[in-house]
DNA sequence: CTTGATTAGTACGATATCGAACTATATAGA
DNA sequence: TCTATATAGTTCGATATCGTACTAATCAAG
């Protein structure tokens, strides 16, 4: 016996979500510096744990936006010279994304001055509930990730 | 014997609720009519949750938006004839947001064109676990909520 | 009441997002 | 090899977001 979801349940779900993304936007771009935001951050982010020579377009369909809009948040990154745009080797048409040394600070700087407020987050909600919810969270992404088709 | 949480958790479930949140949202966009976005269905929902009439700093502060953003909303969907702004009568300052029939229409509309979306993802993770999640992201969300002062 | 401080909304400018159109390069098929 | 198509990146224009500054109305202290 198959049973359907009551679409209400997903719709919560995604307002909840909704809010609290943008209630940790506000945290994560209160730490950094000037004329920076959420995107920047996040491509540094992702340059580390995906490593160096990273390719632009590669990087916007990663974050499921246009291809323009990388290319302005690299702009942004480059003028602050918290990357690097390199010729791609390989192709002609396309580039290569670097950290600097001050680009790689940046992002392990703007991690630690988040630790305190996640201390006090985590203090007062139960951990177990959290952790219990990213495995669902990760599927959950997933499952959407790949139905985009 | 209390126990710290491990940043690296709240880290890990902050960046799934963004891609979530963006991916939620582009289902959502490509639902609704050209001009509108997810700020402009979001109002039309909070007025048929909470009732007509609001004022619109009430609503920027419910959003956690800058008035200006608000007003900016505002005036694209009175534009396209989806809200009425009538003037506050205990308050000379500010307005009132009333729905019109084709902003409630829009919003019915849209919500169902979003369910057979929904089902095919319920159909896809377990429900269960979706269910279970949804208490702990409203105790996320009201506990970052409350500690934003 | 009067006056100073506060509040709601808007105008404006800077930056962000994103679709359409364009250029340069790469690739695939004859 | 040629040539048509596809792809990476940029430019440009429209709209979005948001901080600053302003106006008008309200409130509060005396």
């Amino acid at each position: 016996m198959t049973r359907d979801i009551d679409p209400r349940l997903l719709f919560e779900i995604f307002k909840e979500i909704g809010i609290i993304e943008q209630l940790s936007r506000a945290q994560l771009e209160a730490r950094l510096p000037d004329g920076l935001i959420a995107p920047h951050f996040a491509v540094l982010n992702h340059l580390v744990n995906r490593g160096d020579g990273a390719v632009p377009i590669d990087m916007a369909r990663a974050f499921q936006v246009p291809k323009t809009s990388m290319t302005h948040t690299l702009k942004g990154l480059a003028a602050h010279g918290l990357v690097d745009l390199r010729a791609n080797p390989d192709d002609g048409r396309s580039k290569t994304v670097w950290l600097t040394e001050k680009g790689r600070k940046l992002r392990e700087e703007t991690i630690t001055d988040l630790v305190p407020e996640f201390v006090v987050l985590g203090a007062q909600i139960e951990i177990d509930k959290l952790a219990e919810i990213l495995p669902t969270l990760v599927s959950l992404r997933e499952t959407m990730d790949a139905a985009r088709d």
